[in-house]
RNA sequence: GGGCGAGUGGCGGAAUUGGUAUACGCGGCGGACUUAAAAUCCGCUGGCUGAAUAAGCCUUGAGGGUUCGAGUCCCUCCUCGCCCACCA
């Protein structure tokens, strides 16, 4: 009997499909199309541990699926190459960037195959290749044509350690979403992109997607909605006008004072001479305050009063006007008309302050504290005895008819900034002329092409290493020829991440981007598997593209991103994250060395618990999956050796063995359209250890043409999982095809049912007992049985039945006095 | 403070959505094979009372409720995880 080898099996396989070139792709109109994605990695110096491999196993085992249900899928991978990772590995290793890539993607790639995971390599590209950020370039001529790429100079984050800028998007808590450390403010020159034009869209269009709930309400957090009306107060005795947002226009007679952003300009213009001084200070202070600082939650309130007052225009009061930090710059218009009565912040400042609070809402809340509820208006003119709701509109309408304020909705979300002044990216396809200002690079010279530097580290002074090679800088000006430099930041990650899984459908094209009908043909995707770390950056981004895109008639969807599965992390085993710094990573290639082989991973992946949950890693779970794995083996071996059965000899049916293998096949199934890869995998376990006990029962000396299919089955069954060992003994078993391109199985309704079912007694809501009863006896017959049981009668005796329920299949329910 | 989610054996987790709670796996215990070990195979394994593989009681974070029947539905509370956090 030959043994289940794993190191044997696993290399000949990948060879063998790598040969046949099982796995890829082509736009085929006979078939319905399948487009399963994975985040494609950063090919970091790290390599993949088993937290990694899930998400592929994920995937993998969808995919493999799907093409057996007669999908034609494509599930391509590449790699996400530009950007810190690479590049602080190439500074840290002393290799370049070019290298590093090169090197860590042969590593990748080669842990990828040896899990067995089925990708069309024949599309493989990375981001950092020069045919592939030709046309990111050419999206950011695109984005610019369309007025949705500007340059401005402002008040960034910078990063002192990655020195460079980041996204807001990109800072965590005040610090680095990738090193840590604590982001500071710098003032640069930057290129963003629009996304603000696109904040309705991408918060509307949730609605329609199936992601989870959490990443929906992440994006709409960040998003961040809110209606509401801007209203003008005049500064009095200046011709300076205060536009204040607020989504509660229905307490304006309530607004007693208002409070200004230390950063907003207005504020030193409107402060009078003898407040200067300590609204300087309070600025200054400000300054010095860190982000974290500023965002500490229930810190004091602070604040100075400016000195000007404001004429509030819907009654004409005048009130005072003061600065404190809790209003942002970046937000709404950076001043707020304060409603201590109905607005949390604003009652603490006016309690600490002792500025007035007037209510002007009634309900049941009490007056001692703020009221945030609707009610009925009161104090408020001829707006009292309406109810909040409708004197919001009304006031915004008449504020509008006087030009004194209008309905506005605000966003929280700012444009995206792309800038980044590294050398690992995409360069900024702009040119600096002093005559023509910014100027596109012309598309017929694309791609920008990076440079090659000896020494790239950043220089830390806000400018781009590109600034240090002057060949790249000067150039001549696309419009009047004359001397120009060009722009020497290069692109975010994340723009390049934007598009890629767009490029898949057709990643080798030179004339342009990629081909609408390929496009057409597999767009969007249908399952994108990756972790939730994302929510905010990635999928904010790609779906924003997508509607720029959509919006320029090249491609015909508005979402990217169908269906959206978020993984579970593995944990170490002692249940802490995974990484390498803390030593307690698992890789797949060790386990592999072991002996376990790629399949018993995979299943132990899968088998770890719901693939949406995160788990710690198990080490002897490990020895579970390999014989579970080993057992199937065996059996199937015992089969082949018995091969010849006649059924002459019928003594025994097969009827058990083959419902055996058909409630497999139903649940299985099943389980796999709901993504159940855990209960699938122990259905499977089940019937295999129903398979060893049958085997005592059922001969396959005489049954062995049954047995024969019932190994078939289950091998199909557990291909998505074990592509390798399936593989193998598919072929053992005579077959010439790939078992990933047969047909899954399809089962039999009438083997669902055995002859008899086991009836489950209840007296007053208690089991006591079971019956075994025919499958096709009546609901009296079953009554009776239930009743005549010697245990159930026990129960009944010298009672009397007040109702009996019954659920066909399943119960007897007596309920006595 | 707000939002989303979760609490089930020694452990990871099942439970057809209101119908035998603890499937499957790990771990543990016992046995077979072996000079021995590993590997493999076969049993048993929620808790308590019991000699018992007799019988009974208890058990899904805690407490109440609805129901013949609740892990599942409703109310109150506790704990943990993730995300957002002075957004007017």
């Amino acid at each position: 009997m030959k043994r289940y080898n794993p190191k044997e099996i696993e290399p000949k396989w990948q060879q063998q499909w790598e040969q046949d070139k099982l796995y890829e792709a082509s736009e085929d109109a006979t078939k319905p199309k399948k487009y399963i994605l994975e985040y494609f990695p950063y090919p970091s110096g790290a390599a993949m541990h088993v937290g990694h491999v899930r998400n592929y196993t994920i995937g993998d085992a969808l995919t493999r699926f799907a093409r057996m249900q007669g999908y034609n899928v494509l599930h391509p991978m590449g790699w996400d190459a530009f950007g810190l990772p690479a590049e602080n590995y190439a500074i840290k290793t002393g290799i370049s960037p070019q290298q590093a890539i090169a090197q860590n993607t042969a590593r990748f790639k080669k842990q990828l195959t040896q899990m067995g995971f089925g990708y069309d390599w024949s599309r493989e590209f990375a981001s950092s290749d020069p045919e592939y950020y030709r046309w990111t370039q050419w999206f950011f001529l695109l984005l610019y044509k369309r007025g949705l790429a500007y340059r401005k100079e402002s008040l960034q984050w910078w990063c002192p350690v990655d020195k460079t800028v980041l996204a807001n998007e990109q800072v965590e808590n005040g610090v680095c979403w990738r090193c840590g450390s604590i982001v500071e403010k710098k003032a640069l020159p930057q290129w963003f992109f629009k996304i603000t034009d696109y904040a309705d869209r991408l918060a509307a269009d949730l609605d329609d997607l199936n992601w989870t709930d959490s990443i929906k309400s992440m994006q709409r957090n960040w998003i961040g909605c809110s209606k509401g009306a801007e209203v003008h107060f005049a500064v009095e005795g200046s011709g300076q006008v205060i536009t204040v947002f607020t989504t509660r226009p229905d307490t304006l007679y309530g607004a007693t004072f208002i409070v200004m952003a230390p950063e907003a300009p207005l504020t030193t213009q409107i402060t009078t001479d003898d407040q200067r001084g300590a609204v300087a200070d309070y600025i200054k202070q400000t300054q010095a305050k860190s982000d974290i600082e500023r965002q500490e939650t229930n810190r004091e309130k602070t604040g100075v009063f400016t000195g000007a007052y404001a004429i509030n225009p819907i009654n004409g009061e005048r009130i005072p006007i003061w600065t404190a930090d809790y209003v942002l710059a970046g937000y709404g218009t950076g001043a707020i008309m304060a409603v201590p009565a109905h607005d949390e912040r604003d009652w603490a400042f006016a309690k600490k302050f002792d500025l007035p609070i007037r209510r002007v809402v009634q309900n049941d809340e009490p007056d001692d504290q703020c009221a945030h509820g609707e009610g009925t208006m009161i104090n408020s003119g001829e707006y009292d005895g309406l109810e909040t709701s409708e004197a919001r509109e009304k006031i915004v309408a008449d504020l509008a008819r006087k030009g004194i304020g209008s309905e506005r909705i605000n966003y929280k979300i700012r444009d995206w900034l792309i800038s980044r002044q590294r050398y690992w990216g995409a360069p900024i396809p702009m040119i600096h002329c002093e005559k023509c200002g910014s100027v596109p690079v012309p598309e017929d010279q694309l791609p920008v092409v990076l440079p090659d530097m000896q020494s790239f580290e950043p220089s830390g002074d806000g400018r781009s290493p590109l600034a240090r090679v002057e060949e790249f800088v000067n150039t001549a000006c696309p419009q009047c020829a004359g001397p120009a430099m060009r722009e020497t930041d290069t692109m975010d990650g994340f723009a390049c991440s934007s598009w890629y899984f767009l490029r898949f459908a057709d990643p080798h094209n030179a004339d342009k981007p990629f081909d609408a009908e390929k496009v057409k043909h597999w767009l969007p995707v249908d399952d994108y598997i990756g972790g939730a770390e994302h929510a905010v950056m990635h999928l904010l981004y790609a779906r924003m593209w997508t509607k720029v895109m959509q919006d320029e008639g090249l491609i015909n969807f508005n979402e990217p991103f169908k269906t959206l599965r978020n993984q579970g992390m593995i944990l170490a085993p002692d249940g802490q994250k995974m990484s390498k710094s803390k030593g307690n990573t698992i890789e797949p290639d060790g386990l592999i060395e072991q002996g376990y082989g790629a399949d018993a991973i995979r299943i132990m992946e899968l088998f770890i618990g719901p693939w949406n949950q995160s788990a710690a890693w198990s080490v002897e779970g490990m020895g579970g999956s390999f014989r579970f794995l080993q057992r199937t083996w065996a059996l199937t071996q015992e089969v082949i050796e018995s091969a010849g059965g006649s059924d002459e000899h019928i003594i025994v049916k097969d009827d058990e063995l083959k419902r055996v293998i058909h409630r497999a096949v139903h649940r299985v199934s099943k389980d796999l359209e709901e993504m159940g890869f855990n209960t699938a995998i122990a259905a499977l376990m089940e019937a295999l250890n129903q398979l060893y006990k049958l085997k005592l029962t059922i001969p396959m000396g005489v049954h062995g043409d049954t047995w024969y299919w019932a190994m078939e089955t289950f091998l199909q069954l557990l291909a998505p999982f074990a592509p390798h060992m399936t593989e193998e003994l598919w072929e053992q078993l005579h077959h010439e095809d790939s078992i990933h391109l047969s047909s899954w199985p399809t089962y039999d309704e009438k083997y669902l049912v055995s002859d008899t079912l086991t009836i489950v007694v209840q007296v007053n809501g208690k089991v006591r007992a079971q019956v075994q009863v025919p499958a096709d006896a009546s609901k009296d017959q079953i009554i009776k049985a239930a009743g005549a049981d010697p245990k159930a009668a026990e129960y009944l005796a010298g009672k009397e039945i007040r109702k009996t329920i019954f659920v066909p299949g399943k119960l007897v329910s007596f309920v006595v006095t």
